[in-house]
DNA sequence: TCCATTGTTAAATGATTATTAAAATAATAG
DNA sequence: CTATTATTTTAATAATCATTTAACAATGGA
């Protein structure tokens, strides 16, 4: 079970409108990641900023960095993102049927 | 399907330790919520502050309050807490098992 | 080596945010 | 109507955050 403060760090991360557009584009971009160039020209983000955005990021578990030549690859962590999701949706519902995930609650 | 700012709003007011833990309370506490002055006691939260993370957790819509007599119920909002999950888990993974909820991705 | 490409870092600025204490509001009991 | 209880609002302060610009590394090709 994650601590309830790497949860809020990841919260955190994702509560911004930028950061949240990264994430869901390295989790639709796959195990593989994508090139910080890329992701730069696609959400139209200065480098600076963008690497800003994944400091946060990458010190909240949620991105991993590679080297590959020029160029750094960015992938999403699939292992944190649910450890967070895991995270919200343990001891809900106080005994209701909350419809999250596949609980009955 | 939740809106991006929506979901961010959500997030925000998640991605604070008194706050998640404030809502936490609520989940565990069930529809019927319980009452400002004992969550403020629970947690050893000061009344005004808990007022104002209240006023934050109300605006992105992840708890309702309703007055009872001298005391303000405060209660969890399962269906936008569903729709902030729904939209960190929906369009993710492309394509390979990320193990979230019970998608098989 | 020289140089364009790729990305990070640092400094500065403006904007939000959390907290406290004090004052104000709302509801009820006597 | 007054006193009491419960909660919110306001004002002030300190801390954190996002963005821009400019400068700095590192890589790989001419």
């Amino acid at each position: 079970m994650m601590k309830p403060a790497q949860v809020v760090k990841a919260l955190a991360a994702l509560a911004q409108t930028t950061r949240l557009a990264i994430f869901r584009l390295l989790v639709s971009a796959g195990p593989g990641g994508m090139a910080a160039g890329q992701i730069s020209k696609k959400l139209k983000v200065s480098p600076a900023t963008l690497s800003f955005h994944f400091k946060t990021l990458s010190h909240a578990g949620l991105v991993e960095s590679r080297q590959d030549g020029r160029f750094v690859y960015y992938a999403a962590n699939f292992t944190v993102m649910n450890g967070m999701v895991d995270y919200l949706t343990e001891n809900c519902c106080g005994g209701a049927d909350c419809g999250i995930g596949d609980k009955t609650c």
